[in-house]
RNA sequence: GCGAGGGUUGCCCAGCCAGGUCAAAGGCGCCAGACUUAAGAUCUGGUAACGAAGGUUUUCGUGGGUUCGAAUCCCACCCCUCGCACCA
């Protein structure tokens, strides 16, 4: 064994031999089968540090199973469909800039390899290949037989199996959705096409159509129930003002609408045609008819009113909206008369709808009084505007004035009555981005309904309740994430599932379109199966619905299927038995961006596709990695790969590190400085492996379960390991990577300091052997080389041998505790030390004497019986004779004691209870030890009768806490 | 706005669901000692404050509450991060 750690060469070493002897490659056998997926890598460059920490995760629980005797399949392929590929190619044949820089620099690859990559087919080839090498570098135990790209051949044809039955079952459906459009582009855009208003979302308002002469007033509102609260409508003076003509269903109806607003809406699903242009002036002092309560109101001027929001006509409710309210009280007094109109708006009466509980009637009146609001060209409004908007959404209820809905939460009823109101045609849906979009060419973008769209019908409340079931059944790590799966299944809504561009699989039932690429990727895992054999003996053409059918769903007959593909029978049964041995995937673990999307989508699928057997079992959730604070970017960096961080650290390093610095959901931050010192934590391991395997001989390993006449240190530290094992196993099992290393190696480290401070020595090579094989998971190469060197198991991996297991017999309840005693002891004598300015030779220590250690053990079980009481504690202890000697000095002694035990938790009560240790033999044993800590000579004396005591200390000890006297 | 997660001792980061062994694990940093001609590396110990006796005091975002007892449970508030879709 070399005396200096070299990952390098160790690693390679180990790499290979794992691979030579195909150790990773399972098949079905009479084992318990174990499933481990994680979501194959988008080949748009290097694969980097985010990848790193889900996959190691991954690597980590496959090997922890595989090494406690399950046959563990770890697969991987690789996702290459949608359109960032594209875009990439795209970029380098154009040789943009950032994308030269970032993709030489970041990625680390030679440019002139780089523009070679014009073609996704190129970058597909290449970064797939680039990715395995990472992969197998860093020491995933992958069984790579099975990869695969999404666009092979025969994966489309999975794909189109997989949409025929969903469409066959209803799940997809056709239906039109808004989108962000840009109409110089005539394209939808992309978050990362857009110039300004990344952040806008596309708001649903409702129109509400008034009546006057024949024609219709639409107004805009978020707000549908505040219909009954119209007073009067709004129409700027300023802005231009169309009258176009909407077809529908039945008859075409005439609008009155902004010049704007017309230009939005010939983006809509409707069918417009422009009449004429129409003075504002005209529409302006008119009554119309309020559609919902037949209410004559009157259109009056206001500022306000923005042209390019909504319709360009608003209705007033100025009861419960500040600018309205504010609109209104502007007009009072002044002189209309321009628009023919001559009352005094102040005849106009507020209507109130809304109940909120820390307002008036007129909360919107409340609000501007609170403000202090001037007008309606106040900045303030805005402000008011908001307050009385969330007050009222989240407190309010509806008045009787409402009729049928009167009591119900303002929050509850947007739905029901835009419903209502459709169904009646005096209300339509009206889309508008919550902030202004702007491509990047310069064009302000619409919201643009796209007609006849596939949809993947997620709403379906079958479909989601049958997720829900899914999930109920499932283990979710950590169990917090249970409540946002639930959440985001509600949430979700249909979703767009084909496209015009980029990779990807034609939708078989519309060629025109290629099926989106989220939904490409939700039951692939069962692909990892076939692909096997497709890598292997079969063409993609052989892959049949009826073959898929037969496999997959068991529907259909072997002959058919055989036909169908014109496969051997004896293959198609050995596909179809591998494939029912293997599914469902046991643990499916994921970054936790992939919660709202794929992982939801995941779910949706199986339960569409698969039989509840074949249902998942579990999902892992890890948080992300950031590099020295700062987010990682593919496209713009900074970015750490996968490929530098083994190249600089070395994959074992690297593997420890990522999984230590933080627990599961948290995101870690990866640090240099900090990675170097996990190296230097593993240089540490390694030379102390290497000091045992020198110092002992391989059948000190062999023997390594014969041990006899343990010293108390021994059992100490056996007692100690089992605690490491069990915690370390049982973290594993929650995926708590961090405190599994904590325990493994970390803490453990410090037991064996302490165990070696004791001066115990002869466990050392057993505590090795156990060592190496808890540490094999994250750290399998380092653990293959030093489990090699041991030389006591006949050249087997590590890799494929037992993990420790807790031995509960091994528990040594008065070793723990004795060990305890001294440890506590020591720190009581160095704070003595400490605090005392003389310089002292020699320490006395007492111990406990009989009858204080009886009063703590009777009052340790009178608490065991529930009626540990002071009064109850003295009567009992007085019927013993001996007590009465210290009749004086018991019941204060019992009183402390009793307070003692009532703060002590219920596990150390019983540990207590269980032990049986004899103070004074212990202190002694440990003299040697003490003497060498403190440089004192140490006396042990009983507390019964010690035989030297000047200042009268021996009286200060309780049980488990021995007097001390220092001179 | 809606949803989720988080704020801990110089720093990173555990603990919180199952209240008491919690002045609070582990790592880093720092300090001291050993080794060394010395430095570095390595190893060992220490690391809230105060204390001439093993104690005391203050501390886990802020303010309340429940409890014999709260980092942990409840309520309110402040601050930070992420997601909100047709993009992987």
């Amino acid at each position: 064994m070399n005396a200096e750690y070299l990952p390098d060469f160790i690693e390679r070493k180990w790499i290979s031999k794992w691979e030579q002897e195909a150790i990773f490659e399972p098949e079905p056998n009479e084992q318990e089968k174990y499933f481990i997926t994680v979501p194959y890598p988008y080949l748009n460059g290097i694969l980097h540090a985010g990848h790193t920490r889900t996959f190691t995760i991954g690597d980590v629980i496959a090997r922890h199973k595989r090494m406690q005797g399950l046959n563990v399949l770890f697969p991987m392929g690789f996702h290459v469909t949608g359109t960032p590929i594209v875009g990439l190619a795209e970029l380098i044949k154009n040789r943009d800039p950032q994308t030269i820089e970032v993709y030489s620099k970041h990625h680390g690859i030679p440019e002139s390899k780089l523009h070679t990559l014009e073609s996704p087919e190129k970058i597909v080839d290449f970064f797939s290949v680039e990715a395995e090498k990472s992969m197998r570098s860093i020491g995933y135990s992958i069984d790579w037989r099975r990869k695969f790209t999404t666009t092979d051949d025969a994966y489309k044809k999975f794909i189109e199996w997989q949409f025929n039955h969903l469409y066959e079952n209803g799940y997809i459906v056709k239906g039109s959705h808004p989108v962000k459009w840009c109409p110089a582009d005539d394209n939808p855009v992309e978050d990362h096409d857009i110039l300004h208003g990344e952040g806008a979302n596309i708001v649903d308002y409702t129109l509400i159509k008034f009546e006057y002469e024949g024609c219709i007033f639409p107004c805009a509102t978020l707000r549908p129930e505040t219909t009954f609260g119209v007073t009067n409508l709004w129409v700027n003076p300023e802005i231009e003002y169309v009258k176009i003509k909407v077809a529908n269903d039945e008859n075409d109806e005439t609008w009155v609408v902004s010049k704007d607003a017309y230009d939005k809406l010939l983006h809509t699903d409707k069918d417009i045609q422009l009449i004429e242009t129409v003075p504002s002036f005209s529409l302006i002092g008119i009554k119309v008819t309020n559609p919902l309560t037949r209410e004559k109101v009157i259109t009056l001027p206001a500022s306000f009113v923005r042209g390019d929001n909504g319709s360009g006509i608003v209705m007033s409710v100025p009861a419960h909206a500040p600018f309205d309210y504010l609109a209104l009280r502007d007009l009072y007094d002044s002189d209309l008369s321009a628009y023919g109109i001559d009352e005094n708006p102040r005849y106009i009466k507020l209507i109130s709808l809304i109940d909120v509980p820390e307002f008036s009637d007129y909360p919107a009146v409340d609000a501007v009084n609170q403000f202090n609001i001037n007008s309606q060209n106040d900045s303030l409004a805005e402000d008011a505007t908001k307050l009385v908007y969330k007050k009222e959404y989240h407190s309010g209820t509806l008045k009787q004035n409402t009729g049928k809905y009167a009591n119900i939460k303002v929050s509850k009823i947007k739905d029901i009555l835009t419903k209502d109101l459709i169904d009646q045609n005096i209300g339509e849906l009206f889309y508008e981005f919550s902030e202004p979009v702007v491509c990047r060419c310069g064009t302000p973008c619409v919201v643009k309904m796209v007609k006849g769209q596939w949809f993947l019908h997620y709403s379906n409340p079958g479909w989601k309740r049958t997720v829900t079931e899914c999930v109920d059944q499932m283990d979710i790590i950590p169990e917090e994430l249970r409540v946002e799966f639930h959440n985001k299944i509600e949430w979700l809504k249909d979703k767009a599932c084909a496209r015009k561009k980029g990779l990807g699989t034609k939708l078989p039932f519309d060629k025109a379109w290629l099926i989106e690429s989220l939904a490409d990727s939700t039951i692939y895992m069962s692909y990892y199966i076939l692909a096997k054999f497709l890598n292997e003996d079969i063409g993609a053409e052989q892959l049949t619905n009826t073959l898929l059918d037969y496999i997959l769903l068991d529907i259909g007959s072997l002959e058919a299927a055989s036909i169908s593909s014109g496969l051997e029978r004896e293959l198609i049964e050995k596909i179809k038995t591998d494939f029912s041995y293997w599914y469902p995937v046991d643990i499916r673990t994921s970054g936790k961006d992939l919660v709202p999307n794929h992982l939801l989508f995941f779910l949706f699928h199986h339960v569409a596709i698969f039989g509840r057997d074949k249902w998942p079992k579990s999902i892992a959730i890890n948080g992300f990695v950031s590099l020295e604070g700062k987010k990682m970017s593919k496209s713009k960096g900074p970015l750490l790969t996968m490929n530098e961080a083994v190249h600089l650290y070395g994959a074992d390093v690297t593997r420890m590190y990522i999984l230590s610095s933080a627990e599961q959901t948290q995101d870690a931050d990866w640090k240099n400085d900090k990675v170097e010192n996990a190296k230097k934590q593993l240089e540490r391991f390694y030379s102390f492996a290497h000091q045992i395997i020198k110092s002992f001989s391989s059948n000190d390993f062999k023997n390594r379960h014969e041990y006899n006449d343990l010293d108390h240190i021994d059992k100490w530290f056996l007692s100690q390991l089992q605690q490491r094992i069990y915690q370390t196993n049982i973290s594993l099992k929650q995926v708590k990577t961090r405190n599994a290393l904590q325990n493994s190696f970390f803490i453990l480290f410090n037991d064996v300091k302490w165990y070696q401070r004791r001066g115990g020595s002869r466990l050392l090579p057993y505590i090795l052997d156990v060592w190496v094989r808890l540490m094999a998971p994250f750290t399998p190469h380092l653990c293959e080389e030093i489990w090699d060197n041991m030389e006591h198991t006949n050249g087997n991996f590590i890799s494929l041998t037992q993990y420790p297991i807790y031995n509960s017999e091994l528990i040594d309840i008065d070793a723990q505790l004795a060990e305890e005693l001294v440890s506590k002891t020591l720190e009581d004598m160095d704070e003595i030390l400490k605090v005392i300015k003389l310089k002292p030779t020699t320490i006395y220590l007492y111990s406990t004497p009989k009858w204080k250690k009886y009063v703590f053990m009777t009052a340790l079980s009178m608490n065991d019986q529930g009626n540990l009481d002071v009064g109850l504690l003295i009567k009992e202890l007085m019927k013993e004779s001996e007590m009465k000697k210290y009749g004086k000095i018991v019941p204060k002694y019992a009183q402390k004691v009793v307070s003692e035990i009532k703060g002590m938790s219920d596990e150390k009560i019983s540990f207590l209870l269980k032990s049986n240790l004899n103070e004074t033999e212990v202190l002694n044993l440990a003299t040697d030890f003490f003497e060498k800590e403190t440089g004192c000579q140490v006396y042990v004396y009983n507390g019964d009768s010690p035989e030297y005591d000047p200042k009268n200390k021996a009286g200060n000890s309780t049980y488990l806490k021995p007097a001390i006297y220092v001179e």
